[in-house]
DNA sequence: TAGTGCGATAATGGATCCAAAATGGCGAGA
DNA sequence: TCTCGCCATTTTGGATCCATTATCGCACTA
């Protein structure tokens, strides 16, 4: 019987730093991240931290070019645009197959989460719950593999909602909030095709929102 | 000027190989890869091995265990199921992205391709080309990410093909044929509407008939 | 004889050191 | 003064060595 620290893994530890960070805009995109600064700012060798930068490059968190480093992807409309529509084939996909599992302890979670987004939050705030919401709406999927992909898709486009929501966007909160009832509710009747809809609905709409805000991006003739 | 080697980089050789080992089953599904076994195989030390393995581990084709190593993936029926339904969802995507992008020298060596498979090949032959086939349809598709998740699944179901093929498939192979013509007629008449159709009905035919033959599958009661 | 617990062995995670490539600055020449 | 090229510095890629953890066999006990 070990009664002590389940000893985690290091690499996982710096990722997850790493992570928080980049997802709660410490590190913007465009930004360079040297392996040796990362090493010793959380005290250790720079192989954790390489290990680290390839589990955030499966994340969709950063991009690794040869003998060049790794730094946060600059996307530009199109490619943004094409996300969501990757997530709104995959999310009700993702929806529909853990629906089946659901239980009443993650029904508590959720109405936990929507009522503290509702009480009144900062932008900060209401982005990391709002991902917490859906990422567990979509928690009992069974399909690792889909888990992984949807949550890659909100990694990529994190920084851009960020972007949209500090210029303008917040008040429209409230139409967020019908919406994600509507969601929990149809799961509670086990309704998969409202289900679908109204989130398929609830993303299409940030992507008209996001693609209606060009200023939000870097210029696109990059070619 | 240096007419010299591009000098490639060493673990992302060692992840080429590991790739096409894995995928034309010399490696099969369950097997552990020990990172030593592989280091002084292919000549080099264990790092670089082990960055490959994430590599691998990002497209899919391995599962990364902490303090447990390296194995292939065992996936059951209904896993091997969502995975194709996520394809009949993201690749007419990714078709219709990469439609408005395609060149003359695209459709020669999609034409090459298909003259071999019709030419007659046996079942790894074909299967090498059936991907290379699909993934260059999508391979003008500006976006990267949606690139990347389609080749994923490409690489998670493989073995499952390939199983399915050495059982008894192969004499549909002319209807995969006829699809994959008109697939090409659609994208050179630029019909995205067609295309989709097509390809979605393709991949659905695929994921009813592996759904046909759960003996290629182990247990499903894993629970 | 079967089950459990301990110990030897092997494999992975991490640290340090060295080599190669890229970045940036400085100077020479037009 | 502007541009091109070379060299120093920085940063990443790779090799070797050490620590930690899992795995497997064996002995001991009930």
């Amino acid at each position: 019987m070990k009664s002590a620290a389940p000893e985690k893994p290091a690499s996982e530890r710096i990722a997850q730093i790493l992570e928080t960070e980049i997802l709660s805009g410490v590190i913007e995109p465009g930004t360079r991240i040297r392996q040796e600064e990362v090493a010793d700012r959380l005290g250790s060798s720079r192989l954790p931290v390489r290990e680290a930068l390839r589990m955030l490059a499966a994340s969709g968190l950063v991009q690794l070019e040869t003998n060049r480093g790794a730094r946060i992807p600059h996307l530009d409309k199109c490619e943004v645009d094409v996300l969501y529509r990757m997530r709104e084939r995959l999310e009700p996909l993702a929806l529909s197959e853990s629906m089946p599992h659901t239980t009443v302890e993650m029904f508590d979670e959720l109405e936990e989460i929507q009522s503290e987004i509702e009480s009144g939050v900062n932008v900060s705030g209401f982005l990391e719950l709002d991902r917490r919401f859906h990422l567990l709406t979509y928690s009992k999927c069974p399909t690792e593999d889909l888990r992984n992909s949807v949550a890659r898709l909100w990694n990529s486009t994190a920084h851009y909602r960020r972007a949209f929501m500090n210029e303008g966007g917040p008040h429209r909160q409230w139409i967020v909030n019908a919406e994600h009832r509507l969601i929990v509710d149809a799961m509670q009747r086990f309704d998969g095709k409202d289900g679908e809809r109204y989130l398929v609905g609830h993303i299409r709409r940030t992507r008209k929102e996001l693609a209606a805000h060009p200023e939000l991006f870097i210029e696109d003739s990059q070619k």
